[in-house]
DNA sequence: CGGATTCTGGAACGAACGCTACAAAATTCG
DNA sequence: CGAATTTTGTAGCGTTCGTTCCAGAATCCG
């Protein structure tokens, strides 16, 4: 063996996650990651690889913290059409307390990085699915009708708010955004 | 007076737009713009101010030139509901033809500059609400219920639809997303 | 301890960034 | 034709970019 880390790699890849979060891919620049991790230069291209692997593991470290624990919390505590209400409901208040305007790293890098990079675009598409999933299992469960055009739907609301949201949009708009979509949960088979 | 300009300052906007649309803010350089300005630097600078007032003219040629097109053809050619569809299947045409998936320079903006420049969110704010207000208007005409509460909604999926179409969405996904939203327009008050 | 291996800070790389300075070219007016 | 004014190409400004190199520090195995 050899010498060890001074630094905890899963701690300073959240630092990165925040970085890329806040500014956008091409917007952060390596001293940013460096100065946000309290690591040196050499020990993020030693630990990580590149910039772009960094933002590669950053995107899939904020896919498990943020969007599948939100997914398997809701989906353990309420039954199937509140679980969607209470997503929807969550990512609204989010959106209006976050005072910097983050919006969501995975929507953010759908716009910015997806269309540039085949490999991360694939990447994002496939955990946008992944809540498309998490609403077609739970309309599925709920028998609620059109299913899997519900749950396209449910997904491409989800993502307009977020897009409302990151311009400074208010309660109301992003309410009145969801709420018809939440009304298609009452249409039973 | 003194010498004439020698390139068309439209036309070079032109090629501004696509850059722009292309390739976002940050990553487009004022290289990039002159060369497919066909223009030199100077010219650049002595003509529009900086790249930052270079955007904010492309973005308002860009919704000039698309947006609010698009709006008067659609509001000229089809009774209010038409219209509507319309515009939604219009959009869905477009992003699936797009083949660099470029998507829309507004929801792009919105989500690349407008969240870190106030100036540019406000602007790109108010081209979003006057395409929340062709639905509202167009809702309103048809006798929609609860018209202020789905023209948010329409916007939502519209915007929705713009992200997904950036990852690569297919034909039925995209459809998938807009049918329910078009199903609202037969609720009347 | 000594050799092997890995991590770290600091300096520096070439390239690209946004932007400006400057002088030559082009135009209008007297 | 000049004087005045604006545009143009070129060259280069200082800065920052992502990345690499390298010597030294730290750790494990024998």
């Amino acid at each position: 063996m050899a010498r060890l880390k001074e630094f905890d790699e899963d701690r300073a890849l959240d630092a990165a996650v925040d970085c890329f979060w806040a500014r956008g891919y091409e917007a952060t620049s390596v001293r940013d990651l460096t100065d946000a991790m309290g690591i040196g230069g050499a020990s993020l291209y030693n630990a990580y690889g590149d910039k772009r692997a960094l933002f590669a593991r950053s995107l899939e470290r904020y896919a498990n913290r943020s969007m599948r624990e939100r997914i398997a919390r809701l989906e353990a505590a309420h039954r199937p059409k509140e679980a969607i209400a209470a997503f929807l409901a969550e990512i609204i208040e989010r959106s209006l307390k976050d005072r910097d305007r983050k919006g969501c790293l995975l929507v953010n890098s759908a716009l910015d990085v997806a269309p540039h990079d085949a490999a991360i675009g694939k990447v994002v598409a496939g955990y946008l699915d992944e809540i498309r999933a998490f609403f077609r299992r739970n309309l599925d469960a709920a028998h609620v009708a059109n299913a899997d055009e519900v749950s396209a739907h449910l997904l491409g609301v989800l993502l307009g708010i977020r897009v409302l949201a990151r311009t400074g949009a208010r309660r109301k708009l992003l309410e009145g955004v969801a709420r018809p979509a939440l009304a298609l949960l009452e249409t039973h088979q």
